[in-house]
DNA sequence: CAAGCTATCAAGTGATCTATTGAATAGTCA
DNA sequence: TGACTATTCAATAGATCACTTGATAGCTTG
């Protein structure tokens, strides 16, 4: 029969995956990097921590196989490894929006009043249709990184300017991170004060990508 | 725009159930929940450490929103909060399996030599022929918590005087807690030793039962 | 090959986490 | 009511973790 010190083992070793999601600098980190693979030095600008710190959560994340490495000529790019991280991440994310009220309040609070949202499905009928304009209001590297079949890009700091892209008379659809991402938020706000027609797709990239659904670049990692 | 302290706020507070799968005890007390709600007591037994202790990490873990509790007369029963806990640990172990090779090298140490596997998709098929005999090798309170459609109890340490009950002219599938378990490897190789085919199934009950397939009782929690 | 980035390492300190022990509480049963 | 059981609380020591600072190593460019 199998013995103590096996069972020990074994769930030790799965902690040490675990321990990867016990610190918000490392979630946030996860966050970042759901969108697009991102240098150390990017990193650490994006989530507002020092250089040193950001080196050494990416370190944990690494060992806790939630990340993968690669020298790129002076920098270090990092990116998830695999679905399986972005699946778990997105769990445990969704997971703590069902089950903890503070982290729901916590979105609201940093999300700001709430916005109309269309769902996957009908988002697809009516892209089916041409019946929508779909935009990603990410920075534009998140988009190059990989975005929705059929989006174009306008990032949220240039939407404002550059309103006469979209035709007035179809609705806009925007997306950006995910559910805790106030980019989509703020867009169609902009967008409904400028008098068009605009919902926000309640999920984002990450997820799009993960329910296998059209995407450039085709295929997921 | 939305400003680093409400986003820090978000962050912390989904690194509050983060926290929970930091700790192999807790992994632990997660997979026996994953099987079917128990008292701390049972808890404590189960996973060899103190009730004091146990209780804490079962504190831990109800205020990560990973499981509920229930008093009931003299004891406390826990169980897992909805199908949202089970989806992150299943994704979590299923990750570390995927991503750390010590993770695989700790449960084939623990699993013994591998046997012979049947997916979910084959027995489905097996099943609705009627050949095969389909035997839940965990113990009689967790078959009674719940189990496959169809499914027979058999626990572990019956299994060889009660061999007799089980017909000698079909295949056997066992299956028992979870790929990390080590129940219907050993019963198959025990069938096998008395001269039955017997495969066991690559998956356990949680999966099965957050798969949404047949079973008893049914309808997920 | 030297200068200038980017990233990592090493060490130190304060904070947090874990397991243990012994005491306190809630519920049951005679 | 009083004894008993199951669970939780409180206090503690040891271990681990997080973030900072200052030094070091790898790569590119002139």
């Amino acid at each position: 029969m199998s013995g103590r010190a096996e069972k020990d083992a074994l769930f030790e070793a799965i902690a040490l995956m675990g321990k990867a999601f016990a610190s918000p600098r490392r979630l946030e980190l996860l966050d970042l990097l759901a969108q697009a693979p991102r240098t150390v030095d990017e990193l650490a600008k994006a989530s507002e921590q020092s250089m040193a710190n950001t080196s050494q959560h990416l370190q944990a994340l690494h060992a806790a196989g939630m990340v993968t490495r690669a020298r790129e000529g002076t920098s270090v790019r990092y990116a998830l490894a695999g679905h399986e991280a972005l699946t778990v991440w997105l769990a445990l994310r969704d997971a703590s929006v069902a089950r903890l009220a503070e982290v729901e309040r916590a979105a609201r609070e940093y999300l700001g009043e709430d916005v109309e949202a269309i769902g996957r499905e009908e988002l697809i009928e009516r892209l089916r249709r041409g019946d929508v304009v779909l935009v990603d209001v990410r920075p534009d590297e998140e988009f190059a990184a990989g975005h929705i079949d059929g989006a174009r890009s306008i990032p949220l700091d240039e939407l404002e300017e550059r309103l006469a892209e979209l035709p007035a008379d179809r609705e806009v659809v925007a997306y950006c991170r995910g559910p805790f991402c106030a980019y989509a938020h703020e867009a169609v706000r902009q967008l409904q004060a400028a008098g068009r027609t605009a919902r926000r797709l309640e999920e984002g990239w990450p997820e799009w990508r993960l329910a296998d659904q059209p995407s450039v670049p085709a295929g997921v990692a």
